[in-house]
DNA sequence: GTAATTAATCGTAATATTGCAATATAAAAT
DNA sequence: ATTTTATATTGCAATATTACGATTAATTAC
């Protein structure tokens, strides 16, 4: 199939897979750390410091893009991106509820 | 190709998009959902709660247990499902930390 | 104006994922 | 012993993902 039943769970189920699909790949996690360590926002260095083909970075740029987890602003020839602080927000309210819901402490088997 | 190029990224990166890939499913969700909510253990209700087929949601702990985000005992004819406390664990760690190096406050773009 | 730079898009090949029916396996109930 | 119940596995079809070369579009440098 391929094609995931979203008809079948709630609003917030599909929305946090959705997000959190978007953030595994170790290509984006790559991405997004270099985009949180110089600060404010890069463009396509990110060619450079990772070993992928610009096609490729362009491509997860958009994933990231889609998930509104990025905004791209255009700068002359280049194109500079960063964190939209308001996904990033709810990304870490949405996946902190999902985390603290399980008690580490008893583990039952 | 469809295949990730593991190696140009670091064993955290890969580690953490492994975790992340294992969660980003709403099926997958539901599912630990379910387990959190019955507390301790539960076994095959999952597939009378989700609206998925046997061997669909076999299909998904199978994928959980192989992240090691699940442990499955043998219990009679059933199995009983629960979470990993010490991956859980892990889990909040490293996505809390990934997380935790935005500052939301100022947005650039 | 022409060449170089930057980034998006298209097309394509290889592989992965999702979902299920059918089957297999193993324990429980009869 | 046979049937029922519970779960895992296999095989398959449909779709999605990953990666990249080639191309396009837009800007900057000369």
């Amino acid at each position: 199939m391929g094609i995931t039943k979203i008809e079948i769970y709630s609003v917030e189920q599909n929305r946090l897979a959705q997000l959190l699909k978007a953030l595994a790949h170790p290509a984006r996690i790559a991405i997004l750390q270099e985009i949180i360590k110089s600060n404010s926002c890069i463009c396509g260095d990110l060619v450079l410091e990772l070993g992928l083909a610009q096609a490729t970075i362009s491509q997860h740029l958009k994933e990231l893009k889609n998930a509104d987890i990025i905004q791209g602003t255009i700068e002359g020839a280049s194109v500079c991106y960063c964190i939209n602080p308001k996904t990033w927000k709810a990304l870490e309210t949405e996946i902190g509820n999902f985390l603290s819901a399980v008690n580490t402490g008893n583990n039952c088997c």
